[in-house]
DNA sequence: GGGTCTCGAATTTTT
DNA sequence: TTCGAGACCC
């Protein structure tokens, strides 16, 4: 029992010893951090604190889960199960439906997942006769969110004229006027979305001194984990929680910070020892999980970022092998070979299939790769994209249930008010709509007050709305008298959602049946295990708190080993043997979003980090020299982070048929001259020359890449030559030619070149040797 | 009021 | 390529 400070090194031990008052531990990439956590709640509690005085706030869901777990085996289960563990949202959550009363909120108030703050969103818009391509609503929602995230409420927003000028000047003069009524709207329907989780606690500690001290007094001890990734909104409630006992422990890496884009603040870790001048600061430096040449790579590229703190990762574990940088043809291409990779190395280390992992940048990226995967019969999982929650059938008939728990909730109510049909379409809709605004109250109250309000509606269509009506208050009658599954299957079938689901008969129309029959499933286990725990909670509403705040890895997973696929966003804080880094091309990662601004390709850079220190042995890096994109084909160029990473770690793969492979040129500058090996097209495809097997060659698309439209033929240095439209220059494969006109800018300007015998070539100056003559 | 069809637009990351 | 919105027809 009392081991567990043996199985840590110094450093790891020195932040578990220290309890009391502030800290900060600065933990590298594979450092042990979730280990120094663990143990070190784990002592506060063998010091003797109550598991109910400490707050321990994660990212994700699933990391409060395993931290859980590893804590219950060493201080048992019964302690820690009363731990305060989650994210920042579900433990808010938590506490505002107890405490959101005073708020005005109803203690079964709703989450509104993004989407269906999207639907409000667009439906304002709508209803203000806005024009949505200028106020389009993922832009309206991204600012609202950064608004709430910065304490930004309407009120505030009022009177703040350069927020104003701000929107006006992004053409958006109505932003505050929408961003009002859409509080206005969600507060109606007693719902909150993600950020005001996080925003409502703020006000309630704020607003509540006694609310304030009652949570101080009881969070003795407050963890938090990914401190990098915390926003102000977050960064406030634990300021003020700690305030009292100043017992914060906060650890993080601001190498990995990978979520500013939504708002996350990295000064909150840079700015620790500012706020709490007492505060120790520790560093994990030491990494247990990769090999050294992993590292030192890692290392290499987050040199290149300024911002940052400073620190040493280093390694006792073997040099490894280098990173092998491979260039594919297309992204089929690319997934042909990281699907040949894997089944090669599977069979050779005979290692399982869930010591591999696909790391992309964008979810649309998985494609390729699935396709080749499943042609090689390798059992894959996607992780992210659509969650089994978000699904249509899903939210459809969740949306009964949220109902019945809260009929005020706006988004549910459109949502079913007519699916099944019912006859109550978009006039009747718009009609309650404008009622509902007038008086200020929720589009529940209208429909159930059909007959009073004097709404212009004819007789039948009133029936039909209060038909409706009392539908739903059978169900919220039955809330009591059963568990969540019965009442969930009651309304199921009442419903006639399963009758209509069962009706269509195509393999998707069968697929969305058994997911409902699934979440009918999930309903009974859920039931079943509250049934089984001392003060347990089975009821439906219980139920949509439990998962209302779920997305992730939740769902069925049937134990077999499989590959993994994800984002690298979603590959934070997770470790695999083999790790292939795909699609490392300009304007992919970077993301063409990304380039223009030094802290967003600093964040870049960061993710790249994340990506290659997720692996433990072995670090492929792909990228494709054509790949489909908006539909058609586009040249790519490999993508600038490749060239950050120190030389000595990369295996730089050229294909072995390129004809201009010369092994005693400069590799690196070969690699990155973006289509030597392309420059004859007829070569690769006459011939395939040991590359790829002929029938993995890109069978979907109409024009596999390196067929006809491969242009640029390069090769040589990187420094970009100053020639112009008229001159006559010298390029060491081609010979003497004379410049037509040069395209593009900056990295990706081009010369067109009429060739006296080599024809017509478009050549990146950036990398071609062009002489002038 | 409801369903089907066509057309056009959009592709960064998500608790 | 895929998705969503709007138009059109019943």
């Amino acid at each position: 029992m009392q081991d567990y400070l043996e199985q840590l090194n110094e450093a790891q031990r020195k932040p578990v010893l220290k309890t009391e008052g502030p800290s900060m531990i600065i933990a590298g990439a594979g450092s042990g951090k979730t280990r120094v956590l663990t143990y070190r709640i784990a002592h506060l509690m063998q010091k003797g604190a109550d598991a109910f005085n400490i707050l321990s706030l994660t990212f994700t869901n699933k990391a409060a889960r395993e931290m859980k777990e590893r804590i219950a085996m060493i201080v048992g289960e019964a302690e820690a199960k009363n731990l305060w563990m989650g994210t920042f949202h579900s433990v808010f959550a938590r506490i505002l439906r107890i405490e959101g009363e005073r708020l005005g909120y109803p203690s079964n108030f709703t989450i509104y997942d993004s989407e269906d703050a999207k639907k409000t969103l667009t439906n304002i818009i709508k209803e203000k006769s806005l024009d949505k391509d200028i106020y389009k609503v993922k832009s309206v929602q991204a600012r609202i969110s950064s608004y709430k995230n910065n304490l930004i409420t309407p009120k505030v927003y009022a009177g703040r004229a350069e927020l104003i000028e701000n929107d006006a000047a992004a053409r958006m003069p109505m932003m505050g006027e929408i961003y009002r009524d859409y509080c206005e709207r969600c507060f109606r329907s007693g719902a909150m979305d993600f950020d005001d989780l996080l925003l409502k606690t703020n006000e309630l500690l704020y607003r509540f001194p006694d609310v304030l001290a009652k949570y101080q007094e009881r969070f003795r001890y407050i963890m938090v984990d990914e401190y990098q990734d915390t926003n102000h909104s977050q960064y406030l409630i634990v300021k003020s929680l700690a305030a009292k006992f100043e017992n914060l422990c906060v650890v993080g890496d601001d190498a990995q910070s990978i979520y500013a884009f939504r708002g996350a603040n990295i000064r909150n870790i840079l700015n620790f020892q500012k706020d709490y001048p007492d505060a120790e600061i520790f560093k994990l430096e030491q990494n247990y999980r990769s090999t050294k040449h992993i590292v030192q790579a890692a290392n290499s590229i987050i040199k290149k970022n300024k911002d940052q703190l400073e620190k040493d990762v280093w390694t006792h574990n073997d040099e490894g092998e280098k990173i092998i940088v491979h260039k594919a043809i297309s992204d089929t291409d690319e997934g042909n070979y990281v699907a040949q990779r894997i089944w090669d190395t599977r069979m050779q280390e005979h290692l399982p299939f869930d010591s591999f992992c696909i790391l992309y940048r964008t979810n649309a990226q998985s494609r390729s790769f699935e396709d080749a995967l499943r042609k090689k019969n390798i059992p894959y999982r996607i992780f992210g994209g659509l969650s089994f929650y978000q699904r249509k059938e899903i939210k459809d008939l969740m949306a009964y249930f949220r109902l019945a728990i809260n009929a005020n909730d706006e988004e549910a109510l459109r949502r079913v008010i007519n699916y099944p049909a019912r006859g109550i379409g978009a006039t009747t809709m718009d009609k309650m709509t404008v009622m509902a605004s007038e008086k200020g109250i929720s589009l529940w109250e209208v429909a159930s007050t059909v007959h009073q309000t004097g709404i212009t509606l004819n007789n039948p269509t009133k029936q039909r709305i209060l038909d409706f009506v009392t539908q739903i208050k059978s169900y919220t009658a039955m809330l009591d008298k059963g568990d969540a599954f019965d009442v969930a299957a009651h309304i199921a079938k009442n419903s006639k959602l399963i009758h209509t689901l069962g009706e269509d008969k195509t393999p998707e129309g069968i697929g969305r049946y058994e997911n409902i029959q699934e979440l009918l499933n999930g309903i009974k286990d859920f039931s079943e295990q509250q049934k089984q725990i001392e003060d347990g909670d089975a009821s439906l509403g219980s139920y949509l708190q439990d998962i209302a705040l779920l997305t992730d890895s939740d769902a069925k997973d049937d134990g077999e080993p499989k590959v993994a696929l994800m984002t690298i966003h979603l590959a934070k804080g997770l470790e695999f043997p083999y790790v292939y880094i795909v699609g490392r091309e300009e304007n992919l990662f970077p993301s063409m979003m990304s380039v223009n601004s030094r802290s967003e390709l600093e964040e870049e850079r960061r993710l790249f980090y994340v990506a290659l220190t997720r692996a433990e042995t072995r670090a492929y890096l792909t990228y494709a020299h054509t790949r489909y994109r908006w539909g058609k084909v586009i040249d790519c160029e490999p993508s600038r982070f490749i060239k950050d990473i120190d030389e000595r770690h990369l295996d730089i793969q050229v294909p072995e048929f390129s004809p201009a492979y010369n092994p005693a040129s400069d590799e690196l500058s070969n690699a990155f001259g973006g289509g030597v090996s392309f420059s004859k097209p007829r070569r690769f495809t006459n011939n395939g020359g040991g590359f790829q097997r002929k029938q993995e060659q890109p069978v979907r698309k109409p024009n596999p890449a390196g067929m006809k439209k491969v242009s640029q033929a390069t090769g040589g240095n990187s420094t970009m030559p100053a020639v112009a439209a008229g001159d006559r220059v010298l390029h060491d494969r081609f010979g003497l030619g004379n410049v037509e006109e040069i395209v593009g800018e900056g990295a990706s300007k081009k010369a067109v070149v009429m060739f006296d015998n080599a024809g017509k070539k478009n050549l990146l100056l950036k990398f071609a040797k062009l002489q002038k003559v």
